[in-house]
RNA sequence: GGCGACGUAGCCAAGUGGUAAGGCGGAGGUCUGCAAAACCUCUAUUCAGCGGUUCGAAUCCGCUCGUCGCCUCCA
């Protein structure tokens, strides 16, 4: 079975075949870096980490190029309220944006490209684009002639005499037709701004990705992705830039993740109704959330809810509650082990994802091996000579810890109960006490057992006890 | 007004022609000195409603109702 995705452009799914193969050219829209983002954004970076991911478990080598918008109206906004140097605010936030990235175990881009030092290059694009007579200056400003370039509207599914009604003019601006969106914006006083053929200017928002993308990646690319309010007008207007200049396609195969909703409304700044992810990650687990972020398919919508991320909280800790019970139980796994049900059900994994990301289901498969493993590892510890429910243990958690990975969610599960830097003597201890607890047992001073378990319960140490003997795991 | 998406159990959510995955929550049971964890059983005769196509539809078509999104900065 092959890979399909959807994509916007045709509104279809469709095999996935890169130009290149095993090469694959992705580029996502990344943040503008004027605040921290929220928890709609995240989803976004968390679901291309994922697509990301799978791609190269699938044998592809990913090339993905993901910008920080580091210029813009809202950054010089926010910069002067602030009483901040603009650039200097845009670096804070692409710190803030590297550090809870990383917290949320989504990888860091081959190249994470920042506009302000792809000026040169947009420069290039626009002269280009006068130069076809796609686009034109007026005072300073250059604006993309929407009408001249047959094609606009395809990948949004928008007529342009539709687009007429609700066109916006700002007042002073100079458009031949008020769908023209603008290319270079020349400077106004105390605006940051560089040398161009029309006077100091810069750039307009759509234009950087157009640039930055055929920069580093190429004319044509095979995904082009970002959040569904990006399909019109930023990825149209990218488009007929894009291929306005080269007249060749701009992206293969167009991805756009679903909405992060509250009460069914879209998360969103200028509605306020918005949780930063800082907030999140302070009062939930990052695995909780990103397997949170993971748990409906990338294109539906997601309500987001304090519930909703305690659900999660529980889901992963049953995950991680059965494979940490079973790699103590099982001692040290054979490396390598594998059966036939680890396979079919890696097998289900993979089709899953094949059919267009479908997280949900692969998550659904997870948990049948969650399932199968306790299982197995209860039959093991009751009849303690079961080889091969050991065996077949051992396979599964082998498979969990893969498909796991490939969703970027085994380091953050199994990293919250790490040993820490003086761990193996706080374990000596530990176990030092479960013996003195099993002898208390034995000589029936059930007061004397219980007193030693609560206590290192409520030092976050939980033990369980099983036929082949008591463990312990950390909450 | 134009274009588009969605409506599946108490909640979240897969399933797009062959007779309802999975998770959370809830009820009962097994194991245990008691727990914890786990396991077992049960928890939608039915997929917003009404018609139609079909041997057969949650799945296809039509209409109705409801929710949301884009059309303006927005992941």
């Amino acid at each position: 079975m092959t890979l399909k995705i959807y994509n916007t452009a045709t509104r279809r799914k469709e095999d996935f075949q890169p130009q290149n193969p095993p090469q694959v050219t992705m580029y996502n829209c990344g943040p503008t870096v004027y605040d921290y983002f929220h928890v709609g954004n995240a989803r976004n970076f968390v679901v291309v980490d994922a697509v990301r991911r799978y791609l190269e478990h699938s044998g592809y080598t990913v090339k993905f190029v993901q910008n920080f918008t580091d210029v813009d109206d809202k950054i010089i906004k926010r910069a002067n309220e602030k009483n901040e140097p603009w650039d200097r605010l845009a670096a804070r936030f692409v710190d803030a944006y590297y550090e809870k990235a990383d917290a949320l175990a989504v990888r860091r881009a081959t190249i994470h490209p920042k506009a302000t030092e792809h000026i040169k290059e947009m420069l290039d694009l626009v002269v280009k684009l006068v130069e076809k007579g796609l686009a034109y200056e007026k005072n300073g400003d250059v604006y993309y002639r929407v009408r001249a370039f047959k094609g606009y509207g395809e990948l949004s599914g928008k007529n342009i005499d539709d687009l007429l009604e609700g066109a916006r003019v700002d007042v002073g601006e100079l458009k031949e037709d008020p769908l023209d969106f603008a290319l270079w914006k020349a400077a106004k006083p105390g605006e940051p701004s560089w040398t161009s053929p029309w006077g100091e200017g810069r750039p307009g928002w759509h234009l950087e990705c157009s640039a930055m993308s055929m920069h580093h990646l190429g004319e044509t690319i095979d995904i082009h992705s970002g959040g569904h309010d990006l399909i019109f007008p930023h990825h149209e207007n990218e488009r007929a830039q894009s291929c306005g200049a080269t007249e060749k396609p701009f992206a293969k195969y167009w991805l756009h993740n679903g909405f992060l909703t509250i009460n069914t409304e879209k998360m969103s700044k200028s509605l306020g109704n918005f949780f930063t992810i800082n907030e999140v990650l302070d009062r939930f687990q990052p695995a909780a959330v990103r397997f949170y972020l993971l748990s409906a398919h990338y294109r539906h919508p997601l309500d987001y809810s304090d519930a909703a991320l305690e659900e999660a909280t529980n889901a992963v800790g049953r995950i991680r509650e059965a494979v940490v019970t079973a790699e103590k139980i099982l001692g040290g796994a054979v490396a390598g082990t594998t059966s036939d049900e680890a396979v079919r059900l890696e097998a289900e994994f993979k089709e899953a994802m094949d059919d267009d990301f479908n997280t949900q289901r692969a998550i659904g498969v997870i948990f049948e091996a969650v399932s199968l493993l306790n299982e197995k590892r209860q039959a093991y510890s009751r009849n303690a000579n079961g080889e091969s429910d050991k065996m077949a243990a051992d396979a599964l958690v082998g498979a969990i810890r893969r498909l796991l990975g490939i969703l970027g969610l085994e380091d953050l599960i199994f990293s919250a109960g790490a040993a820490d830097a003086d761990g193996a003597f706080s374990e000596g201890l530990v176990d030092l006490l479960i013996r003195a607890r099993k002898m208390a047992k034995e000589a029936k001073q059930f007061q004397l057992a219980d007193y030693i378990r609560d206590e290192l319960n409520s030092l976050g140490v939980r033990l369980q006890d099983h036929p082949t003997g008591t463990i312990w795991l950390k909450d």
